[in-house]
DNA sequence: AGTGATATTATGTATGCACATAAAGATCGG
DNA sequence: CCGATCTTTATGTGCATACATAATATCACT
């Protein structure tokens, strides 16, 4: 229970919060009052009440005060893990099977997303993820050749795709979407589950700065779910 | 482009990792060095480093020093929004319609979930939501009538019990998990949709402390996507 | 009363300094 | 060569101080 002084602050304050001792959008005493009472300096305070507001509980505005946040628990963080970690943290048997394998023209669809001229071959790729021979997921995935090209030469049975790509290329942004949908006949046959399931799906789309590097549709078998506290 | 010292300091080390001038994983010089770099005091960078280390990017380990974090863009934080300002900020036309509203006790799968015993009642509401009066949610709350009794007063025409909720009762805990579910019969007929429908299902369950509030199940429509960008 | 200048206030930021602490590395006895 | 101990080093934390800045509150003047 010793924490660092920043911290035990900060649990004191969320408690209080947390006990209701202030309102929702209610004005919380000052950094220098509550150094006051904490018998420690307005820098620690201040330290404690900035992680708060960090967290979306505080809402601070100079000289307008400190105030509890009117609506708080409105962001979830969530891990967007790596499959194989996944399916090993569940306690079960990684393997991953590579299903499908190209250099095509991707369609136009996807191209434009990718923004592929007309005529630039990307790198396709299916894989299924199995977790103690069960099914797990099934990825569909495009890579862009100008900036990954190493890929080709990529041990993909050994590791997956997922990872490799993780491990290889440096910093990089992503665009990451939630949705359902259900599965097509082609995609239910490769999953082997009934066509129309509903399947949790993750969209991807990663870029190293402006190029774009790879996008990836992970649809997960039924019953999956993707959870955080808050 | 004057920003302050540390955010400063924090854009150029960004922009360093992302340039790739120190690989994934390497070790980055020490703080009093930046700091001499960057003419700054080591408190400053320190805290420029503890803001990337927080966001994912920096690994830091005492006398280890400070690492480029392997895997970065793991986490992915979304915004839990109100349904209400969710459909307006789409620039639609927000209303509900309370669809069913009854104190029974409930079945035991939600009980043992919210900790009730046998005999103590709960609020269920069933709430659509429309955009413009296109369908655009559906929800099933169950409601502790014990922790939150006023609820019965509530005026639910006009506030939803999501909205309700979230400004009258304190600060709370909350569990969210992401899904996707085919559309039982009952529920397509409720939406007007084909039964078997791909639906992005929230379940939400909240606590004041550790006594149970109410738990959702939050059905979207068909195309709904949660997105974010790392 | 309305309006604009001015004071006040709460938070934000920067810095120097001191000491704490974890962990890698060096050293030394066996 | 091994392991236990000490040393060094990089980060972590706390505090005092100073000044910056945004926004409100006040007040004087027309």
């Amino acid at each position: 229970m010793s924490q660092t002084s920043h911290s035990q602050v900060r649990e004191a304050i969320l408690s209080r919060i947390k006990d209701g001792e202030w309102q929702l959008g209610e004005r919380i005493p000052d950094e220098t009052t509550l150094a006051d009472e904490y018998h420690c300096a307005r820098t620690t305070v201040n330290r404690a009440l900035q992680a708060l507001a960090r967290e979306g509980l505080l809402v601070r505005k100079r000289k307008g005060g400190t105030r509890v946040c009117q609506m708080p628990v409105r962001q979830a963080k969530f891990e967007i893990p790596i499959v194989r970690e996944q399916i090993e943290d569940a306690g079960k048997d990684y393997r991953h099977r590579v299903v499908k394998k190209r250099s095509v023209v991707p369609p136009a669809k996807i191209r434009s997303r990718l923004e592929l001229s007309t005529s630039d071959k990307a790198f396709y790729l299916e894989t299924l993820f199995l977790g103690s021979g069960k099914g797990f997921a099934f990825e569909k995935r495009w890579v862009n050749l100008q900036a990954a090209p190493q890929i080709l030469n990529a041990p993909l049975n050994e590791i997956s795709a997922n990872e490799w790509l993780v491990k290889s290329v440096p910093f990089s942004s992503a665009e990451v979407a939630f949705s359902a949908v259900n599965a097509t006949v082609a995609v239910a046959k490769m999953m082997s589950i009934d066509p129309g399931t509903a399947l949790f799906t993750v969209d991807r789309t990663t870029w190293l700065g402006e190029v774009f590097i790879t996008a990836v549709q992970l649809h997960y078998y039924p019953g999956y779910q993707l959870t955080s506290r808050v």
